[in-house]
DNA sequence: GCCGTTTTCGGCCCGACTGTTTTCAGTCG
């Protein structure tokens, strides 16, 4: 059983108990758990196997033993007792904004167990009838139910990034705003992004919100006050704005950055010390009452807890408190750090523009060099170079060095790792390229065996300098190929090969978890973007935050080294 | 159900907003 079907069933517990009303921190308990199944490097299995299952942080005895029981057997009878008791739409429902457990349980005790009923059940105007529900949540139900059947989705950090760009934007343009900061999940870089969240300081509020909920690429108005506004816009996506006053807006964008985790482990941490965080500062607790310790910068409200401020990207309760407190968080890699790409096409495969133009596009970035990487042979719907082909690209790599003087240019390949293993181009073929990445672009469905022992045979080939994004993922579209990352990363770390972190926001692949498993094991990294036309290069600061997800440094990642000693450090380098 | 610079028992982040209410429950972030 994979990591991600146990935390689902754990999920669904946790959702469960709460309609039935049980504690709200066993509830808790179980949605913990699901997320922490769910951000582990490698198997529960292979965890298990360890004996380490108990070390998990909020693992206990009862949650182990039903761990152990899923690995097993597959089943868990507690959980289906569970599912005994409800519908299975219930889950549906808590999908619904503005439903929640205690609506739901009303729901069920009324008769109405499927959506399609409950949008009938509204539109009737039977459900005001029941005790604690009215006219209004009539309405707010049914708008629930057309959201999700219209949008739904999260989108990827690419797509809320460039709203959030476009919002930030046209509210500078037209609005006398001071401070301003996009929040939330957006600002930790998560992968995906549910809505945007915007924060503002200005001596008139009300204009900020008129230019707001003003703006073109707004759709409906869902609440518009003095400082508080919220839209849907064409994109599909929520934004939310808050103006705040100057003094507080550290503590808000903190508190709204989150993430939740993150903040319940560090008010938590604070309460110890008998100081109350919040989004308007942070405030010592005394007898007397409250002294304020500050708020204006996210840096007064750690400080005031002893901590030295943390990047968003680290917020997620994976031990940042800890190390903050032990004084070892990492220095994690900058985006000015990056001095090279080592993925990209070209016209010679399946890209837009011609190594001259992404070399001199890559110049303009401030970067030093780059790897044209395009694609090989059996690589047909994306033009893969033939053999045939190779000297006249070289000739045109060479005509390029002349052409865009100032920045190296490697000549690569992205090789495809066929379904045995082998490598789409011959070794004597591999030993001509400066740079070689190999890549699986083909039988995604393999079983996970196969597939693992497949990469690790491309990897134990002497002329592999990289992993191409490592399981083939496209986010909300593919999933991963079934592959055994822990294994590939340590076959990776025996041979000495480097690992993508492919920056492209829809791949992101290596994913921040594994980034931070990679660096536990000593593999080196690369972040590069795969670009298949100039104007994408600048997305390599996706793959940036992704890394700095998986807490990684500047040392940990190839493409920060000068070109001289890039060439050093690839595997061919050491031959 | 988990956990321990108060604790092996008694806690478990904090506040805003909304709607349905006569003082609060539910939901959200």
């Amino acid at each position: 059983m994979t990591n991600r079907e146990i935390a689902r069933i754990f999920s669904e517990i946790g959702l469960m108990l709460e309609v039935k009303g049980e504690n709200v921190f066993k509830v808790r308990t179980y949605e913990r758990l699901a997320d922490l199944v769910l951000s582990l490097p490698e198997p529960l299995a292979t965890i298990r196997a360890r004996g380490e299952l108990r070390q998990l942080q909020g693992v206990g005895d009862s949650t182990a033993q039903k761990i152990e029981q899923l690995l097993d057997s597959g089943a868990l009878p507690y959980y289906e007792g569970l599912r005994q008791e409800f519908p299975p739409t219930v889950f549906e429902f808590l999908k619904i904004p503005g439903v929640g457990p205690k609506t739901v349980k009303l729901l069920l005790e009324a008769g109405i167990t499927t959506v399609e009923q409950l949008e009938h059940a509204a539109q009737a105007g039977q459900l005001r009838t029941m005790r604690g529900l009215g006219e209004k949540s009539e309405q707010d139900i049914l708008r629930g139910i057309g959201q999700i059947k219209s949008f739904g989705q999260r989108a990827t950090l690419g797509v809320a990034s460039d709203l959030a760009e476009t919002i930030v934007g046209h509210l500078r343009a037209c609005a006398p705003v001071e401070q301003m900061e996009a929040a939330g999940s957006l600002r930790r870089a998560k992968e995906s992004v549910g809505d945007i969240d915007i924060l503002v300081t200005s001596d008139r509020p009300e204009e900020v919100m008129d230019c707001f909920v003003h703006m073109e690429i707004v759709s409906e108005v869902i609440a518009h006050g003095p400082t508080k506004s919220m839209v849907m816009t064409t994109a599909g996506m929520q934004a939310d704005i808050r103006v705040v006053p100057p003094e507080s807006f550290g503590a808000a964008l903190q508190y709204f950055t989150g993430s939740k985790e993150h903040n319940i482990k560090l008010r938590d941490f604070a309460v110890r010390q008998k100081i109350k965080l919040n989004e308007y500062g942070a405030f010592k607790v005394t007898a007397k009452g409250e002294k304020r310790l500050g708020g204006a910068t996210e840096e007064e409200m750690y400080a005031a807890v002893g901590l030295p401020w943390m990047p968003p990207e680290l917020r997620e309760d994976q031990g940042e408190i800890e190390a903050a407190r032990e004084g070892r968080l990492p220095k994690l890699i900058e985006l000015s750090d990056i001095r090279g790409d080592l993925q990209m096409h070209s016209t010679w495969s399946d890209g837009h523009h011609t190594v001259e133009e992404m070399a001199r596009a890559a110049k303009a970035l401030g970067y030093a060099y780059i790897a044209v990487t395009d694609h090989s042979p059996s690589q047909t719907i994306a033009n893969g170079v033939p053999v045939a082909n190779l000297a006249r690209r070289l000739a045109e790599i060479e005509a390029a060095r002349k052409a865009a003087p100032g920045i190296a240019i490697l000549n690569g390949t992205e090789v495809d790792i066929k379904r045995d293993g082998s490598l789409d181009y011959p070794d004597e073929v591999l030993a001509q390229f400066d740079f070689v990445i190999a890549s699986v672009h083909s039988g995604w469905k393999m079983e996970e065996g196969a597939m693992t022992a497949r990469i690790i045979k491309a990897l134990e080939n002497p002329w592999v300098d990289a992993l191409g994004h490592p399981t083939g993922r496209i986010i909300g579209q593919r999933e991963p190929y079934a592959v055994d990352i822990d294994a590939v990363l340590r076959a990776a770390a025996k041979h000495g090969v480097a690992v993508e972190i492919n920056a492209y926001p829809d791949r992101l692949d290596l994913k921040d978890v594994h980034a931070r498993h990679a660096k536990s094991l000593g593999v080196k990294l690369l972040i590069n973007t795969d670009a298949h036309a100039a104007d994408q290069l600048p997305l390599m600061r996706f793959g940036v935050a992704t890394a700095r997800r998986g807490w990684i440094e500047k040392g940990e990642v190839l493409n920060t080294l000068t070109v001289r000693e890039l060439v050093k450090r690839l595997r061919r380098g050491r031959r």
